[in-house]
DNA sequence: AAAGAGTTTGACCATTTGGTCAGAAAGACG
DNA sequence: CGTCTTTCTGACCAAATGGTCAAACTCTTT
């Protein structure tokens, strides 16, 4: 199978076309990117890059599937460890430090989202679903015990989820209207979701 | 010029164009549509449809231009009428209801936007942004009255966007997490929304 | 250095797709 | 009915695109 390169030119090249790959389809969606688009970025012949990979959807299955896991890790570490709304204050602040980081991973999956999840349904029917109702319960444990605000928890997740990649996926919107000059709209995004999420869950 | 149709005929099938159009772009992206399928999905030839229309870039920017004014309507009703939070919480629900009833427009601008915004970026660095610097202002003015708690208005402008057009944008994920059988979720966002915008305004 | 495995490419192909065009069909109108 | 305009279509085209393949090149290993 694909994945585990063994020759150092394979690694190279396979992480170059993954991460050419992840330019291209975050930015023009699945249908919009091109093969010869890919090569290019990653500096091979497109003969080549079907060396490495079997087709063009192969190498977006691959990419959606390498990046959905480091995708949930924020809300996995979702715990009841501390103060409850400060670990959910916590979740979102990790939520917004991806958008900022990794703002093509958040455009791969809207895109993939937008038309309607083809190639990730199972995914999101199955494990997402179970590790977003697992939590869902936790937060709920909290209402119930009176340590937070007593909230629909899916909704509270959604709301997480929705605000931080609204600063990926519709930056040019966002800077549009702010016209930051660099990446410090960040920090007053952090500072209004920490108050908006310490006020809802304030019990 | 398109727009405004003269003959029955052409009312009839522009209008037929249009709303086949919103199907196909909203869901497969610009460039994921093609001419036939919209032809198709309008029971025309695809010569017929390029009778009323010149090329498929004219059939999307007519449909982005004809949509965006209808988009900000609920951002203009916003005023200085009644209690602010309640204001802010009404323009919310109103927002909602728009991404239960035009999730294909919703997604049409999502879409759009995600590419970078070519065909639409004027009109969000003029027109949009300054509907949003007005507004924000107004928010400003509620905050500094003491009305509201001070908040960053923009943020909480973005804030309503995202959350709202979530649930049409990211309609699948919603629906596969939560399993709803009809569109009852709506009510629980809005519930969330009310108390989650109540708890963040109360000064 | 020779063999063999791994890597790269130019040339090529079938299909899809946006778009054209000449002319046929269908209305509108006197 | 006859003419003029509007509407519609089959046939066609050029470009783009995903993918193939045989042959060439390169690198490693003995």
């Amino acid at each position: 199978m694909s994945g585990n390169a063994r020759t150092r030119i394979q690694e190279k090249n396979v992480s170059a076309i993954l991460e050419a790959a992840l330019d291209v389809f975050s930015q023009h969606g699945f249908r919009g990117a091109t093969l010869d688009q890919i090569a290019q970025a990653a500096s091979l012949s497109k003969p080549n890059l079907l060396y490495y990979f079997p087709s063009k959807e192969a190498i977006h299955v691959e990419l959606l599937g390498g990046l959905l896991d480091n995708w949930l890790d924020p809300l996995r570490e979702l715990n009841d460890d501390g103060d409850p709304i400060e670990e959910i204050v916590d979740y979102a602040l990790r939520k917004l430090d991806m958008s900022r980081d990794l703002p093509r991973e958040s455009r791969l999956f809207a895109n993939e989202l937008l038309q309607g999840a083809p190639r990730i349904l199972e995914m999101i029917e199955g494990p997402l679903k179970q590790l977003v109702d697992d939590k869902a319960a936790l937060i709920d444990g909290w209402a119930k015990a009176g340590r937070i605000s007593p909230v629909d928890p899916y909704h509270l997740i959604f709301s997480i989820w929705a605000i931080t990649q609204h600063y990926a996926d519709f930056d040019v919107q966002v800077r549009g209207i702010l016209r930051p000059e660099d990446d410090r709209h960040f920090n007053d995004a952090a500072g209004f979701l920490t108050h908006m999420y310490r006020s809802t869950l304030a019990p």
